[in-house]
DNA sequence: CTCAGTTTCG
DNA sequence: TTCACACTGTCTC
DNA sequence: GACAGTGTGTCTCGAAACTGAGCG
């Protein structure tokens, strides 16, 4: 392959410093009417300082500090390192011995270090236990007189503190539309790790058109991952004191969306502690799927069944989306049941099923156990899932997604259009995917076709294609064997909307002796069952003729 | 010393 | 900050 | 056996360095 015979060049000194710069002067050059004097100012500044500054200054902002001790600063390529931090102070760029909070100095100062340290200084050793684990020992510190701890920490260690934080996130989040990705994305072509698509960025396409929005997605961003933090620890009173802030913010309508995300996010949190009606605040501020549905279980579950109904004729009427009408459907009939109103049965939906009997195996999933029963069986295949079909749609579709259409492209670093799960996806590019469908359906070289697009694109970011586990024969098998008019109608429905309909696909892609003959199977083990995405594919595979089933694992004995 | 989780770096 | 599954308990058939 | 709720592993670029904890 290509790739392996790539020669790596050592990245030139300071190249990181040189990808800074880049993207100063990028947004700069495209959103000099949003930035403020202050970010205006950081630029002039920062520039007039020495190279070896200029250095260690991004060499620390990039990282997570937000302390460095000077002591462990150390970069080959910054020779003068004292002169850089002086010139760096007294240019506002790093604060020096800046007392934040103990806690963030201390995570600067190994156990180690830190014993060494406290030993040297009686006034403190002899209020902590020096034999307690770092966690334990950095609270005991807090703990104390913090002017004196300071003072004393001081006198061993210098501490750094890079300043204008905010404004290189804000030059940052102009560049990229989010803080996800960093600095770290332009060495990765350098180094041959991944390539991006070039595609074409007009000099009128910005990611932003307001201030307003940089500010509120800045905002929402750095709530968004405390929420997080407090969500994935079980933090009631962190999530709820973030929820409430939420809900005080009056963002711009371009990051309402986000908000109404993170309050069903927060709903559900609430749900686990029983807080009910704190809850259904939070679903009723949302709005998103699935508010609406769990505000119907909730009122469900606490007596409130009458609203319930009223709720769900609502959705019924004005379904958010298939998942949602189709709950509301189910869920209907259930509430009346319960309180007496006439109902209608629930007709169970059944799929084509094949009753499998297997050893479980150790180190094996049940899915690769199903798939070895169906080798013996005669059938040759391969795990799926969603990542072959998106795959085989990211490669089939390439040129369409990465279409230069206005508004989708921002920066260099994209791994596909801005727009690529918006319900509006087809409607922009309705003929070229209609033309694409076409070739798929006619094109008897689809397979060199699509041979030659995972060559020329190897290794390029597409949101589709996950080139570590991508297999080129696995695509080509797809291509020969399953009848063109399934593969057009399987990649027709993806590209009607790519958020709905990218995942629910079947585990096994089974394949018999002639070509057209084979088999989509979701694996089910003990205990599990179709999940609504998964049927309604099924629903889909019938109604087009597409062979599939459910393949039911049950243990046998030994 | 190993091991696992995090951070840095190119 | 996604998607699919494992595991649990409850209810219904 | 269906359904609901809860929790987990996975996605990350990968190699190397660093860190803290537990073990013998
Ligand atoms: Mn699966
Ligand atoms: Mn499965």
């Amino acid at each position: 392959m290509a790739e392996d015979i790539i020669e790596r060049t050592p990245l030139p000194e300071g190249y990181y410093l040189h990808n800074f710069l880049k993207l100063l002067d990028f947004v700069n050059e495209r959103y000099d009417d949003m930035l403020i004097e202050n970010e205006k100012q950081f630029y002039k500044t920062f520039t007039k300082l020495s190279e070896g500054a200029q250095r260690l200054y991004v060499r620390l902002v990039t990282r997570k500090g937000p302390y460095f001790r000077l002591d462990k600063v150390a970069y080959a390529e910054i020779p003068e390192l004292d002169q850089a931090v002086d010139e760096l102070e007294l240019a506002g760029f790093f604060a020096v011995n800046p007392r934040l909070a103990l806690p963030l100095a201390l995570h600067t100062i190994t156990k180690p270090e830190l014993v060494d340290f406290l030993k040297d200084v009686p006034e403190l050793s002899e209020f902590v236990n020096l034999s307690a684990s770092k966690q334990q020992l950095v609270a005991e510190i807090a703990s104390l007189e913090e002017a004196q701890v300071w003072a004393l920490l001081e006198k061993r260690f210098t501490f750094l503190l890079p300043l204008y934080q905010e404004t290189v996130e804000i030059y940052r989040l102009l560049f990229f539309g989010n803080l996800e990705q960093e600095l770290s994305e332009f060495i990765l072509e350098d180094i041959g790790v991944l390539r991006y698509e070039p595609y074409e960025i007009r000099d009128e396409d910005r990611f932003f058109q307001q201030r307003q929005v940089v500010e509120d997605l800045h905002a929402f961003t750095y709530a968004n991952a405390e929420l997080w933090d407090g969500l994935q620890s079980n933090h009631l009173e962190k999530v709820m004191a973030i929820g409430n802030w939420m809900l005080e913010q009056d963002p711009h309508d371009k990051l309402k969306g986000k908000y109404r995300r993170s309050f069903c996010h927060i709903g559900r949190f609430l749900e686990k502690f029983k807080l009910w009606e704190e809850a259904l605040g939070f679903y009723q501020h949302s709005g998103l799927h699935p508010a609406r549905e769990r505000t119907v279980r909730v009122w469900e579950k606490t007596g409130r069944e009458e609203a319930s109904l009223v709720l769900l004729a609502e959705i019924l009427e004005n379904p958010f989306n298939e998942d949602e009408a189709e709950f509301a459907a189910m869920f209907a009939e259930k509430v009346k049941k319960k309180v007496g109103q006439p109902y209608q049965k629930q007709k169970r939906e059944t799929f084509p099923t094949v009753s499998k009997s297997l050893e479980k195996e150790e180190g094996l999933n049940v899915e690769a156990i199903a798939l070895n029963s169906y080798q013996q069986d005669g059938y040759e295949g391969f795990y799926a899932e969603n990542l072959l079909w998106g795959g085989l749609f990211g490669l089939l579709f390439w040129d369409i997604i990465f279409m230069p259409i206005p508004n989708v492209f921002f920066n260099p670093f994209q791994r596909g259009p801005k727009d690529l799960f918006s319900e509006n996806f087809r409607e922009k590019r309705t003929e070229q995917i209609k033309k694409r469908l076409v070739e798929v359906a006619s094109n008897n070289q689809l397979s060199v076709t699509i041979r030659q697009c995972y060559e020329e694109k190897f290794n390029t970011a597409n949101y589709f294609v996950s080139w570590k586990r991508a297999d080129l024969e696995q695509f080509v098998k797809i291509v020969e064997w399953v009848p063109r008019e399934h593969l057009v109608a399987i990649l027709s429905r993806m590209a009607d909307n790519l958020r709905e309909f990218r995942s629910g696909f079947p585990d096994l892609m089974l394949f018999g002796k002639e070509k057209g003959d084979y088999l989509l199977a979701e694996v089910k083990g003990p205990g599990d069952q179709l999940r609504p995405n998964q049927k309604r594919w099924f629903r889909f595979f019938q109604e087009i003729g597409i062979p599939y089933n459910v393949t039911k694992v049950s243990w046998a004995d030994g």
